[in-house]
DNA sequence: TAGCGCCAAGTTATCGTTATCAGACCTTCT
DNA sequence: AGAAGGTCTGATAACGATAACTTGGCGCTA
């Protein structure tokens, strides 16, 4: 490979000043209009592509943001990621990922080396994060946006909801339908700081119901697979058969579990009802279809890129948005009478 | 915000040269011990994060590569960014992603989107891509790797298998266990190439076993959910009661196909036998399990980074690394003797 | 003690774009 | 006809880091 193609290059080739194929690549900017035909035409025929890193580094700014999550593989942030992507894109601006892999102290090493990009804005899963890291996000001078929860001394703005109060809601319901007996499955770290909010949320509801929330179950270090839902749901079986519901951390273990159950010729929901969370689209497929949460994960990143919108348009002071979730019942918790 | 903090400030504060600074943020490079310790804490007290921007202008690296997935929300390419990612991180370099949408013209679009901020080398999902894209890939210099295919013409490097093959495969299991009368849910238009692919190689395994392959039923525009693929099912019932077989573009439409047999009270494998793609996790959960491909997909992006690393110390011809598949048999295509 | 080599740190120029200011040219109006 | 205003284009410097080269000091050898 010889050297690159740069926009002298091209100015020279096209006969103009590197200012003006400068301005040939910019929208909104004045040239000519046959001259700006002109000078891409040149450009695509010598193979010219525009280097945004020097673009980047002379205007200060970047067009990015960026958005931390635990890991990729989980529909959930997926969902987010697409809706900040969607709405950040229509506007110029693009998303980098990074992965925390549920562990605060990756965050960190992460979120320094996310804004050693110089993102324009940096969007959070999550509202627990360690001293430095909020340190660094302070002194970024950027909007930041935590998401996924409702922390109680936010750094900047906030698009969430309490994990734990959607476990006060699903309780209810269960008990309603008559079961009283109910344990939960979830990760047996605190690696998922929203999977540990759900499990709190659970002990405080079953105590406010005056039940004594001792059938926690943990299936392993977080994500729980549908593996981990299928095997943490035998020990509950085997260990406490009188068991009448089960709250999963997930949708992807409630599946897990529900399997679980279909293998042993246990049924859902006479014998035991079962509900997830995460409103996954298995949950609403699957025979009997899973009682859920829905946390309108979507929604949660197109707002996250409202907010971004605004704030970098005249910085107002921070917002905290609170998202709405759906308690979704369905066939696993229906009634037995 | 006031201006930002850069080297310069560090170095001042710091009382030693900008280069000095710039060393200490470098491994191996000379910097005595306490020099570098005392510059790094400066640094810290200061809240000076260092600018890859300009890094990477002045050194002509910006150690990303690129990689075009179709959607972000897929656990088999989310498996290959994560094997990708993963090798690549230990060594240094960070993935950047970017969807194509099953559409090679945005694939287009999104090539060049990369190549300006100038990744050093390129992962491609898929081996079908518009003419441009072709030449832009060409002209960049740098190592091109396609996947999940075996393109007859290569731009660089290979890390895939045919997906039609894996097809092959399946067809003559599914005959080998008693069944003739086979049907192929897929996507219905060729936006997904590699799904196009496993139907062309359905219908040329059908055709070299002697039967007509009429049975080919359209689920929507790829990706193709579970419940497209429950609503086809739910077609294939109606219209075609006599199939004995049906294979889905992927588990997710597999598993929603079968879903949709238990809601009706057809019997699986008994009154009709399922295979999907993609060994995905659900297919070794659900009751009963599916029969599957599994495409190792982490595999393939580990095999694609270590293709990169070793591209870009000594650039040799291009290589093509074929991935072997598996026919992974499971409960939903017992035979039924 | 001269001479060589090594290490740590400094100097200068530069990566490829864009901000900014200045100038040329063309209308339009008084 | 000349001033005023608009549109388009160009010259220059700068964004914040690093490559490449240079310098100064020290230890070692002959």
């Amino acid at each position: 490979m010889q050297r690159a193609i740069t926009m002298k290059d091209v100015a020279k080739a096209a006969g103009v000043s590197v200012m003006t194929v400068s301005r040939a690549f910019k929208a909104d900017t004045s040239v000519r209009h046959e001259t700006r035909q002109e000078i891409r035409k040149v450009a695509e025929d010598l193979g010219y592509v525009f280097d945004s890193t020097a673009a980047n580094l002379r205007s200060q700014k970047t067009g990015f943001v960026a958005i931390t999550i635990p890991l990729i593989n989980n529909a959930n942030f997926a969902d987010t990621v697409g809706g900040l992507s969607d709405r950040l894109g229509e506007n110029g601006l693009q998303v980098i990922l990074g992965y925390t892999n549920y562990n605060i102290k990756e965050e960190e090493r992460l979120v320094e080396q996310l804004l050693r990009r110089r993102p324009e804005a940096m969007v959070l899963t999550g509202g627990r994060h360690t001293e430095r890291t909020r340190r660094l996000l302070n002194s970024s001078g950027i909007p930041i946006i935590e998401t996924w929860d409702l922390p109680s001394e936010p750094i900047g703005h906030v698009v969430g909801f309490s994990n734990a109060a959607t476990m006060q809601a699903m309780v209810e319901h269960l008990i309603t339908t008559g079961r009283r007996r109910i344990a939960f499955i979830g990760g047996d770290t605190d690696g998922d700081t929203r999977g540990a909010d759900r499990r709190r949320g659970f002990i405080a509801a079953m105590s406010s119901q005056g039940i004594e929330p001792t059938r926690l179950i943990g299936a392993g270090t977080p994500p729980i697979s549908m593996r981990e839902g299928a095997d943490a749901m035998g020990r509950l079986l085997t260990e406490m058969p009188d068991t009448e519901a089960v709250i999963c951390v997930s949708d992807l273990s409630a599946f897990g579990a529900m399997s679980e159950c279909q293998r042993r010729g246990v049924r859902v929901p006479e014998d035991i009802a079962i509900a997830g969370f995460g409103a996954y689209e298995i949950a609403d497929i699957c025979v009997p279809t899973i009682t859920t949460i829905d946390p309108h994960s979507r929604r949660i990143g197109e707002q996250a890129a409202e907010l971004i919108l605004s704030a970098l348009k005249s910085d107002r002071g921070p917002v905290c948005i609170e998202i709405e979730t759906n308690l979704v019942v369905r066939q696993s918790s229906m009634p037995t009478l």
